[in-house]
DNA sequence: CCACCGGCCTAGAGCGCTCTAGAATACTCT
DNA sequence: AGAGTATTCTAGAGCGCTCTAGGCCGGTGG
């Protein structure tokens, strides 16, 4: 017998104190649930096989639920596992199965959005038996960084939602597994992307603003965020195309609703338009405050648009009209890709593309003279 | 010999890699970095071992930074390593090494004060040697179910950030491995806890706003968000200490705008004390943005205080005043924790109670009828 | 000359799991 | 009956890593 022992003293080393600041934490009602607390270390498959009486590789099938295993054992196995408190490893599991049927993601934690698909994802991924391992990009942790904390996981797959990497390291990246990049076009050739038309979005919230009577429509920009240049261009685009008069009109702005709230007024400023069709629901927001407070009436005197249908703008009484995009339907389309790529088939096209909706709440009407 | 030294290398031991990593880990623009793209999986020890013409052992001693290497096989190894893109296999290094020094959090993904302290815990851990692990708790992804999550990863300790799992399960949980809650009392004996004190956050502005000159001051509180009930209790305490007039005032609240919001109806119909105190800023920026539509000037007519100095509040034309918990010393106070507990030593005080800091603002000032 | 170092290195036994072979038993089917 | 075919189970070889025990060196000191 060798000595194991020197791994032990490590765990139960804290329980000492745990007795010290309570008379007898015994507040666990059955007594069943911890059976074999003595030992420090969590039970493993080759616990509950000893005392189901059965071999290792029967308990793994039967925790796996794999087929190979009569009923009658599998309810018995089930039971002492379940009487052991056991969990399975998951790193053990996936180190022996030799993939981690694990999904990583990259996110920015302080984005709606983000959370939203992630959510998604995790709803998706599960359904499909893989794992989800998020990884934050931060203001102090570079996408990169997030990155490489996905690729020691040994993520089979992963999912970009946040800040992008550089588009080399996004290259050298999809060279290696299958990569998803939401909400936004890659120039990676190796990577492939879901995400919402922006030209659509953005025509659906100008025929809106069009159909209402909008004549003199603005746009306020999400500087070098994501899928601000998209959306820029298609506001040209669709400016022309509704033949609406002038050179569309296109403020600097941002991501946040301090963005939105310096956009306001500089359009007072200037000269108010009709409508405002803004980079992002948080813009919108800076909008409506800054017009709010500086007694410009929206819709009264002007039309407000968000992108994103966030909840910022949900709230009732903001009343925000906007552009969706199904994060949900986003994250399980890029969970869907992600899962048949392992699988070996290689879709037809790189990139999908989603139609976004619109959604009509209170700060669009007709313009203030009423329909021309 | 018995064992207890050879454990102690550890700590130096992510210090190794984490020059691999950085110097450049990114943008290899040399071909040579993709030496073995065919092999399909990733090269493992053995192989850097067999490229560099010595056993895995030794490999490991160099990857790890342990001493027991000549710094010419070092430097060779290193090179190998390198050029093979060799990243050691986070699973297999944990199994082996029988612990994982991972910290597991449970976060509410869109709540700022969440990503903040998540921020800090990366940064915290990183400089520990310990990775982090996120686990998010959504609308569909109950508590319980992250915690589990975690487990599975076999992290060494948890920090639990998100809303509150059960007093049993915590409790459970507790016993298993060290868990520090952040931000909010927590009712099961075993498990740590590091948050600002709500008390003093409250008594801070009411401090501050009884200093203006204020008597009439409501409270818009959480419901049953974490920490609403110490605010609402904090709260009545204070009022009694400033020896305001009357009962205090208490508005059922919530966590979001929308609870402001309505609150703000409620007090404008029920008549409009000097100042509000919100339960958090988001909250308080409801509060804000009502009474800003109903034509209540703030802080004219009502001053508002929010509590976190979350982003929403932080925009300059916003300008909310409010209380501020340190995101980042809590978390690299939980993370300090967490690892003295790892080392076997047990805090004197189950409870780190910080000090908030009032963030003035342009939403609080003297009342409409100055001082009194 | 033989211990007896201490520095460098390797062999080999696991960590907790999965998975391939194949053994043992039970159930058809000619 | 004997062969074929399931069905249920087990042995044992790894997965990529860490860590203990020990081997092999050249250099000291008795």
């Amino acid at each position: 017998m060798p000595k194991a022992p020197s791994r032990l003293p490590k765990a139960p080393s804290r329980l000492p104190d745990a007795p010290s600041s309570t008379p007898k934490p015994s507040s666990l009602p059955k007594p069943s649930s911890l059976p074999k607390p003595s030992s420090g270390r969590p039970p493993t498959l080759e616990d509950v096989a000893a005392r189901a009486g059965v071999s290792r590789a029967l308990v793994s099938i039967v925790i796996r639920g794999v087929p190979g295993a009569s009923e009658a054992t599998r309810q018995r196995v089930l039971g002492v596992a379940e009487e052991l408190g056991y969990r399975p490893d998951g790193r053990a599991r996936l180190l022996a199965a030799g993939r981690s049927r694990l999904i990583g993601v990259t996110l920015a934690l302080d984005d709606p959005f983000h959370s939203d698909v992630a959510e998604g994802i995790y709803a998706a991924a599960e359904s499909c038996g893989y794992q989800v391992v998020l990884s934050a990009v931060t203001e102090r942790r570079r996408p990169q960084r997030a990155v490489e904390t996905l690729l020691d996981y040994r993520c089979e797959a992963a999912i970009l939602l946040g800040p992008l990497v550089a588009r080399q390291a996004l290259q050298e990246l999809a060279q290696r597994l299958p990569v998803v990049v939401i909400g936004q076009p890659s120039n990676a050739p190796a990577a492939d992307v879901v995400r919402v038309s922006d030209a659509d979005g953005i025509g659906l919230a100008l025929d809106h603003l069009v159909g209402l009577g909008h004549r003199l429509i603005a746009h306020v920009d999400g500087g070098r965020s994501a899928g601000a240049a998209q959306r820029r261009a298609a506001f040209r685009a669709e400016h022309r195309r509704h033949g609406l008069p002038g050179q569309p009109r296109v403020l600097a702005g941002g991501p946040g609703e301090e963005d939105g709230a310096a956009a306001a007024r500089q359009l007072i400023e200037d000269g108010l338009p009709s409508a405002v069709l803004a980079y992002n629901d948080a813009c919108a927001v800076g909008l409506l405050d800054m017009f709010l407070r500086l007694g410009v009436p929206v819709p009264g005197q002007v039309s407000v648009m968000g992108y994103d249908d966030s909840p910022v703008g949900r709230l009732s009484y903001r009343g925000l009209s906007t552009v969706s995009q199904d994060g949900h339907q986003l994250a399980s389309l890029a969970v869907q890709r992600l899962v048949s790529r392992l699988a070996g088939s290689a879709p037809a096209n790189r990139e999908l593309l989603l139609r976004p909706a619109l959604v009509l709440r209170a700060s669009t009407a007709e313009p203030a003279g009423g329909r021309p």
